[in-house]
DNA sequence: ACATTGACCTGAGAGC
DNA sequence: TGCTCTCAGGTCAATG
């Protein structure tokens, strides 16, 4: 699930939960989890604090805790938050779960185990290290710079977009919405992307997530002439009607309409 | 430099 | 019902 929308989304849904709220204690239901610290330590590092404010990078939600560190959480392809106050709503594939003192938790589930918790001190370091490209939703990421990010790559553009080193945020679902936004072929290349095919990828790239997010992504309030609640449901182009093609790229499967998107920048 | 593949993990859904 | 097979929105390392 959890590309760049969809984390804005939790942020958006922590932020208006489990803020300024003091931390009773963690439980780790799951260590493999866990990045670079044990559960002792996270444990330690949490108990008594308060979550103070929450920022996103990419796919990344880095939440400030009180004191000096930071909780990095990455979502894998399963993860997502829930703040709940009965033991019954507890989410299915809880890994890790934090227990405030008003008595609601705040869960961390990951059901397929991809997702990464870390603690981390400066945030921007962290970025570094992980080589993360800007983030794609970032006001100062224009034109010029989704250009340089691109680079001469000679990668096909949907790969491209996916690459988290080139710009951060997008995955598999909404590489498929951009590309089918702009009429471009995910197996488009890169290199010697003509300026006004640069312009509209750049621009739909902007579109798609925000109105993901406008939405919530949920899947029922996308307006019906996006591809994401056709890719899973009729599987037909919501212009043409006609059966959208299928094809892996970087072992992703892609989805793509052969009528309106093409190779030719 | 890029593409491809498998590993990491678990579970839902399809087909029989 | 129960079994097997395939697939899943991410990332990393090894290989071609």
């Amino acid at each position: 699930m959890p590309e760049l929308p969809d984390v804005a989304v939790f942020k958006q849904y922590l932020d208006a939960t489990a803020l300024h709220r003091r931390i009773k204690g963690t439980s780790i239901k799951s260590r493999n989890i866990l990045g670079n610290s044990s559960a002792q330590k996270l444990q330690r590092r949490l108990k008594g604090q308060k979550f103070q404010r929450s920022r996103r990078h990419g796919k990344y939600l880095f939440i400030k805790v009180s004191g000096e560190k930071w909780l990095a959480l990455h979502f894998g392809m399963t993860g997502f938050l829930k703040y709940f106050k009965d033991a019954k709503e507890a989410p299915g594939h809880t890994r890790l779960l934090i227990e405030f003192s008003n008595d609601y938790q705040l869960a961390y589930d990951c059901q397929r185990k991809l997702g990464r918790v870390n603690l981390v001190r400066d945030v921007e370091k962290f970025i570094r290290e992980k080589e993360l490209g800007p983030d794609a939703l970032d006001p100062n990421f224009d034109l010029p710079a989704f250009r340089q990010a691109l680079g001469a790559a000679q990668a096909t553009v949907k790969s491209a977009l996916m690459n988290q080193k080139r710009l951060a945020g997008i995955g598999n679902i909404y590489s498929d919405e951009i590309l089918f936004h702009a009429g471009l072929h995910p197996q488009s290349k890169t290199h010697g992307l003509h300026e006004k095919t640069a312009k509209r990828l750049f621009q739909s790239m902007k579109k798609v997530l925000r109105a993901a997010i406008r939405c919530r992504v949920e899947p029922d309030r996308f307006p019906s002439s996006y591809l994401l609640p056709h890719r899973n449901g009729d599987r037909c182009c919501p212009r043409c009607g006609q059966k959208l093609r299928r094809t892996k790229i970087g072992g992703r499967t892609s989805y793509y309409c052969s009528k309106h998107q093409n190779r030719r920048h």
